[in-house]
DNA sequence: TGTACATCAGTGAACGCGCGTTCACTGATGTAC
DNA sequence: TGTACATCAGTGAACGCGCGTTCACTGATGTAC
């Protein structure tokens, strides 16, 4: 189907040139067809855009299924470790899944609380998985979740405006701080 | 002067129609002078940006000089407020300040652990004071700082994002995380 | 004091570019009888 | 089976726009003698 074939070129040139760097004739010349062709099956440029979010959050979800630890605290650690590796190598659908002010984006707290976001409801299971084992008391797994996302997210977009010395500095910065969060919510 | 006169303009620009918004032709038209008047003063559109993002610091270290709290935590507790507020207020000069990826922006560790900003060595100063009074434990003030800083813009950026339902959930969550972050390096 | 000259802030017109989108179209495919 | 017609994915040219920046300039101000 066209369509895939225009998202796909697109995913292309977002992942080459980030979300300013993308435009409707990049788009249609990576995929062979005139700029005309996008208008066919997304209703203008903000549209594809929109689509290249949830291609992200997809592209997220599918790193975030495959993460394999048994010991939901390890599991924990690896997501960490994979969204640390997301942002590192794929920085500009990082972008696109975490950034955009996509209108069809999941908002907190009510579409996480209710499952709405795949990812949201695996990191809640683990977490919950984890009190069983006696860490993080009673707080709200939720309320958990949240705090490391946004740890997190500030971390990198710190990154992406060079306040770091340089990315292994980032990076050691990185996973102390979210183990201390992680860690903190257990007391 | 008029480079004055420029980055006034600009500083309006900007805070009307953000940093995608911001062209050298709008600066000038609100300078009241011909948009080649800026290459007098400035190398380039960069280079303007740049002074924009030293001028949003600014901004932002004006209002942390101005907290008056005496008690070091409570200093803290009114850093953070204020902040929500800049964040919320003046949003396209937050981003100039704390988003842009400009070449002349302070890089962690080093240059803020030897007081190259202002802000960062107002609020180290506090967390010691803090420790006098058996907060913090021995964890490094700059962690400490830089680990509220990344939270705090985190939040930010997802509120950015459209990924809170209102602006009210976002304060709530805002301050909660805050407040739990600070007490989580006390233990 | 008067004149000649250098400096330099600011101008006005234009260049070349890429953008999202409009419009009227082509031509292949499917459907009805 | 053959013909007439509708549907609809994709095209090609063009529109109107705003962008950063170039170039050659004007004209006021300061300086040297």
């Amino acid at each position: 189907m066209t369509r895939d074939t225009i998202l796909t070129a697109a995913r292309a040139v977002l992942d080459r040139e980030g979300v300013p760097g993308l435009t409707v004739r990049k788009v249609a010349a990576r995929a062979k067809l005139s700029p005309m062709a996008m208008y066919r099956h997304f209703a203008d440029k903000s549209a594809l855009l929109d689509a290249l979010m949830d291609d992200g959050l997809a592209t997220w979800g599918k790193i975030v299924s495959s993460i394999s630890a048994e010991d939901p605290m390890a599991w924990l650690e690896e997501l960490i470790e994979a969204y640390l590796n997301f942002a590192l190598t794929k920085p500009h659908r990082f972008d696109a899944a975490f950034m955009l002010p996509a209108p069809s984006a999941r908002q907190f707290p009510d579409d996480f609380a209710v499952g709405r976001s795949p990812v949201m409801a695996m990191v809640i299971l683990r977490i919950d998985q984890a009190k069983s084992n006696g860490w993080f008391g009673n707080k709200p797994a939720l309320d958990v979740a949240l705090s490391l996302a946004a740890l997190a997210q500030g971390l990198v977009s710190m990154h992406r405006a060079n306040r770091f010395s340089s990315e292994a500095q980032f990076k050691t910065i990185y996973r102390t701080a979210l183990r201390h969060c992680i860690e903190s919510y257990s007391v």
